[in-house]
DNA sequence: TTAACGAATTGATCTGCGTCATGGCTGCTG
DNA sequence: CAGCAGCCATGACGCAGATCAATTCGTTAA
């Protein structure tokens, strides 16, 4: 797995492509006068990116694909600290650790980077802006504390289950009681995100199946048939922890 | 464990009681004019207090005592995922998760609360105050990755040696190569926050003091006698990832 | 000093998950 | 279309760590 960047300046204009995220942080950038140099980065599968250097300056959109947080151990043991997927917003603040980390590519993956560099202006005079970062890096806090939970406390079965109705519940594409996940990744890359190994990944696929409350499609996708009983399968205090956003500044006003 | 606050505006003045913690949060806080009402908090072991509201209002200085944002399931199973030992910041945004957790004793503690309402107009006018919130969040974040590989990929053994060089490091006292620590928290404490239990843990300490590598002297306390040998045991990119503080408007300027 | 209680240690046993190995499936390439 | 390579599924087996249980240690209270 090598570093590949391929800052791409020739591909259809950043702004453009960003113009589709809605996202209040995408929009307090892209409406500062002095904007500059965005880029559109296209990582094919298992390409790294950096971030350990730039810490707050830079962000990034997760525009189409599956991509991950990771980082590892010297003797390649890796752990996936967080998904990325489209519409996922990365920041800088909330990407970069002291040790090797990088923005991992689990699929083929369009992501756009925005600078803070370009600020009219320091941060501290867009305070929108800081307020959105609160809200980005508060809800990764909660996502953290759920996530120790489950690599600490959750059996095998448990995590699979929970891992299925969060990345369902979110991004999922809702059918009355059911939902249908596109999963781009390998049964590697989700054992390393839960803390197991892939065959045992494989093997609980295979046992939630023989339940009726889950189907697979394709190797790539799969169908919650159940939603409600399969959060009956984990005793979570509120499984869908929905993080808030912005508005952080207003509280002190 | 019930849920213990005990104000207590009778105790020595808040402000002297912060004024021995010498960290750019606090002086902000205490230099600003209009500080109101901070409080000191004596809470005894096994005491819990909420944070689930009050987000960004309010930030915690742990002055004595062993603390812990604790979280856990419905079935009682229970995941430290920090611990918070003395001139540790707990800053609300930090804290609060949308499941239930809270800020735990594990030993007696006294913990002085600041809020962040009184401060001479909204957050956003105090633009190091920001910085230096941006910068306990993001050690913050720092230290949940390294958290989530030790608790998804790391073995027991190299769990508790993690364990104790992570505060033989931040908080025992050096002693040529050795480092002397104090662990006034229960063998389940510790398990709860390293994803074990209990017995696990006690064998793994006695495992260890048979490598000559560690000594209790107490109960409650560690020797440990060789610190490179210890770091040699775990495979880790960067053991001592230091967290950076502050600052963090500074790089946008 | 003794009693009593919780914590820590240690042992015996069980099992969930990792490891290793095999074969099937899918998709790319020539 | 054949052949190859990577991913996936499934079985056999072993071990690390959980569970259950008994004893010892340390601290507080009588």
């Amino acid at each position: 797995m090598r570093l590949s960047t391929e800052p791409a300046q020739a591909e259809a204009p950043a702004h453009q492509a960003c113009s589709q995220c809605l996202r209040p942080v995408c929009q307090a950038i892209l409406q500062s006068p002095r904007q500059a140099g965005p880029g559109m980065h296209k990582l094919t599968r298992g390409a790294r990116m950096a971030m350990t250097e730039g810490s707050c300056q830079r962000i990034w959109v997760i525009l189409s694909g599956m991509a991950a947080i990771s980082t590892g151990l010297a003797d390649g043991r890796r752990q996936i600290v967080t998904l990325e997927l489209p519409g996922n917003i990365v920041c800088g603040l909330a990407a970069m650790t002291g040790s090797e980390s990088w923005l991992e590519a689990l699929s083929d993956c369009e992501i756009c980077e925005l600078s803070l560099q370009g600020l009219d202006g320091p941060l501290s005079d867009h305070p929108d802006l800081v307020s959105e970062l609160f809200g980005l890096i508060h809800a990764r806090v909660l996502e953290d504390a759920a996530r120790m939970v489950m690599l600490g406390r959750l059996d095998s079965m448990e995590r699979v289950t929970l891992f299925l109705l969060e990345i369902g519940l979110k991004h999922g594409l809702r059918n009355g009681n059911a939902i249908h996940v596109e999963l781009p990744m390998t049964r590697e890359d989700i054992a390393d995100y839960l803390g197991l190994n892939a065959e045992t990944v494989s093997r609980l696929f295979t046992r939630l199946k023989k339940t009726g409350l889950v189907r697979f499609p394709s190797r790539s996708s799969v169908n919650l048939t159940d939603i409600a009983a399969l959060e009956r399968r984990i005793p979570v205090q509120s499984p869908t922890a929905m993080p808030p956003t912005g508005a952080y500044l207003a509280h002190v006003r």
